[in-house]
DNA sequence: TAAAAATGTGAGCAATCGCTCGCGTTTTAG
DNA sequence: CTAAAACGCGAGCGATTGCTCACATTTTTA
C-alpha cells in the first residue's frame, strides 16, 4: 500500500519513531516549507538519526506524502461531519457556514503544514480531496436555492471555497489577524456573495442571508 | 542610493544586460520562486555570464531587491491612477471597483513573479506600498459610505484587499481560471460584502450597489 | 542462551549552489 | 596610439544537501 515506506515498523518503538518523525517533518515544513527543510534537521528535532529516517521513509518526498495522508484524512473526516446533508439541513445557512468555517479555521491551526505545503506544492489527493470539496458545496448551495442556474453552481462554489481559502491567508504573517476575526469575516463576505447571487438571479435572498 | 548595485552601468551594451538579466530573474522567480531558482540559471537565460552577474549585483538577494524596486514602482503607478480620489469621485462605485480589479489582473499578468515572491517573502517595501493600499481603501470606503463606523474601516479595508489577493490566486494553478472571469467574481464579492457593511450598520445600501 | 532479525547510528559521498578570481576583451580618456 | 578603465568570462572553491553504507545495538525467535 506504501511503497515509499521501507520498512513497515514492528517493533513500538520504531513506531514511535515514525510518529515523531512526521510531527517534527510537519513542524519543520511550516516554519521553512518543503524545499527548505532538511532532512537532517527533521531527524535531528524528531531525536532520531538520520539513518533511522531514511530506514521508514525512501526520500525526502516519502515524508511529504506520509504527512499528506495524514492531513487529508484529518481534513476529510471534518468535511465529511460538515457537509453531510442530513446535518446540514437542520441548521440554517448562516449558522452551517458559521460552523464550517470555525472547523476549517481550527483544522488549519491544529495541522500548521497544511497551508504552505497542500496550498503551494503539487499533491494529487491533497487536489482530489478539494475537489471533493468544491463539489459538496456545490451540492449544497443547489439544496439552498435550487431556483438558481445549475450550470453556475460548480464555479460559484469555487468562489465560495476560494473566498475561504483566501481570506484565512490573512492569519498568516505578516497581518497576523486573530483566526476568529478572519472567521467572522469570512462568514460575512460567503453570506453577502451568496445572498448577491440569489439577487443577480432574479430571485430574493432567503431573509436569513441579508 | 543603491548599495546592493556593485558598479553602475556605465557603458550601454551593460545597462542592457542588467535589464536583460532581470527579466531573466522576474521568469526564473517566477517559475520555480525565489529559493529554488539559481544564478546561474538565471545568468544562462539573460545570456550573460554569471561573472557579470555578479558584477552588477552584490549577491542573489540583490536581484530580487532590484526586482522589487522595478515592481513597486509599476504598483504604485496603477494604484495612483486608479485611486486617486479626483478621479474616483467621477465613477459610481461599481465602475471604480471593476476597474481597480481589472488594472490589478492586468499588472499581475504583466508581472509574472509579483505573487510568487511578493506575497510569501519577506520584502519591505512591497509591504510598505500594501499598508498604503489598505489605507487608501480604507479612504475610498470613508468617502463611498460616510456613515459607515470610521473605526472599523482599516479592517474592512483589508477584507476587501484581502479578497483581491485571496481570490486572484485562482488564476494560478492548479486552478487555472480566466482573469476575465476571475475579475468578474472579484467585484460581485466586494460589490456583496460593501453593501453587507451597510446593511450591517443599518443603513440602506446605495442602489447601485444591488 | 544463541542465532537471527530488526533497529539505530553518523561519517561521509556525490551533487548542487552561491559566489570568487584571474585573466582576456572592449571601450574610453588623453 | 596608448594606457587605463570598464566589461566579459567560466572553471572551480567552500558550503550545504539528500542520501548511503558499514557497522553497533537491541529485540525477537527457537
Amino acid at each position: 500500500m506504501d511503497e515509499r515506506r521501507r520498512r513497515t515498523p514492528r517493533q513500538v518503538r520504531s513506531q514511535e519513531k515514525v510518529t515523531r518523525l512526521l510531527d517534527s517533518a510537519a513542524q519543520v515544513f511550516a516554519e521553512l516549507g518543503y524545499e527548505q527543510a532538511t532532512t537532517n534537521s527533521i531527524a535531528a528535532r524528531a531525536g532520531v538519526s538520520i539513518g533511522s529516517l531514511y530506514q521508514f521513509f525512501s526520500d525526502k518526498e516519502a515524508l511529504l506524502v506520509a504527512l499528506e495522508e495524514r492531513y487529508v484524512a484529518d481534513l476529510r473526516a471534518v468535511v465529511q461531519q460538515h457537509l453531510d446533508p442530513a446535518r446540514s439541513a437542520q441548521l440554517t445557512t448562516a449558522a452551517l457556514l458559521r460552523q464550517m468555517v470555525l472547523a476549517f479555521a481550527h483544522f488549519e491551526m491544529t495541522h500548521a503544514a497544511f497551508r504552505p505545503l497542500f496550498m503551494r506544492e503539487r499533491v494529487a489527493a491533497a487536489h482530489a480531496l478539494h475537489a471533493e470539496i468544491v463539489s459538496a458545496v456545490a451540492r449544497l448551495l443547489h439544496a439552498r436555492g435550487p431556483a438558481l442556474p445549475a450550470h453556475e453552481q460548480q464555479q460559484n462554489a469555487l468562489i465560495c471555497v476560494g473566498i475561504v481559502k483566501g481570506l484565512m491567508q490573512l492569519t498568516d504573517p505578516p497581518h497576523h489577524l486573530a483566526p476568529e476575526v478572519v472567521s467572522e469575516a469570512i462568514v460575512t463576505v460567503l453570506l453577502a456573495y451568496i445572498a448577491a447571487l440569489f439577487r443577480r438571479a432574479g430571485l430574493p435572498p432567503p431573509p436569513e442571508l441579508a
